[in-house]
DNA sequence: TGCCAGGCCCTCTTTAGGGCCTT
């Protein structure tokens, strides 16, 4: 599969607006099943992190105090992604916060996003429940530190990501793996998703 | 003042409701 980029964010709250921002962005490449390259920085957007939201993450105001700046963040780490598709675990969150904080640096996103999530209700349906520290459990993936921190769920939903390609590659006999596949897959009633590879075949 | 996320997915469904998942 081509190179791929896994994103995660931390934030404030569940959907973005101006009180309820990003506050931590992680992004790891993978490529061949290996994670190659990391960018990983706290944002300072200039709102305050709800008490709930320190206790979940560890991510004070304080800490954010002497974070760089929301947009210096969204500049570098556009950069660093350029236009390299795009994975995250429940996609939906993180391309609304994406797109919201690139919005503010007048910047428009140019891929599409495969979500892990999605991916993993149809091709791990025995899995307990589809929260991404489960699914590393259940699929006896490594540990990568503290979960809600961005980086190292980041790694995590990469971690799963080369898990889920190495499935349909083993258990479903997939021949050339690529992002619009997983994006076409992800879309598939799961009752009909073995059917639906069979054209990878 | 009162609002307070939203898309996916299952089912006792489709003229709907509620749990899952992300912070």
């Amino acid at each position: 599969m081509e190179r791929i980029a896994v994103i995660d964010f931390e934030t404030t709250g569940l959907s973005p607006n101006s009180s309820c921002r990003a506050t931590e962005i992680a992004v790891v490449m993978l490529e061949n099943g290996r994670i190659v390259e990391r960018y990983q920085s706290l944002m300072n957007a200039g709102v305050r992190v709800p008490a709930f939201i320190e206790q979940l993450t560890g991510i004070s105001n304080a800490m954010l105090r002497t974070a760089p700046s929301a947009e210096r963040v969204m500049e570098e780490v556009n950069e660093f992604v350029g236009c390299t598709p795009l994975v995250a675990h429940n996609a939906s969150f993180d391309q609304k916060f994406w797109d919201f904080e690139l919005g503010r640096i007048k910047r428009t996103r140019l891929q599409n996003f495969a979500c892990s999530l999605l991916l993993a209700r149809r091709l791990m349906p025995a899995a307990p429940n589809h929260k991404l520290g489960t699914l590393t459990t259940f699929a006896r993936l490594p540990h990568t530190g503290q979960a809600h921190r961005a980086m190292a769920d980041a790694e995590m939903a990469a971690n799963l990501m080369a898990h889920l390609a190495d499935e349909l590659r083993s258990k479903h006999g997939v021949r050339e793996l690529s992002h619009d596949l997983l994006c076409k897959l992800q879309k598939v009633p799961a009752a009909k998703v073995s059917e639906h590879l069979q054209r990878y075949r």
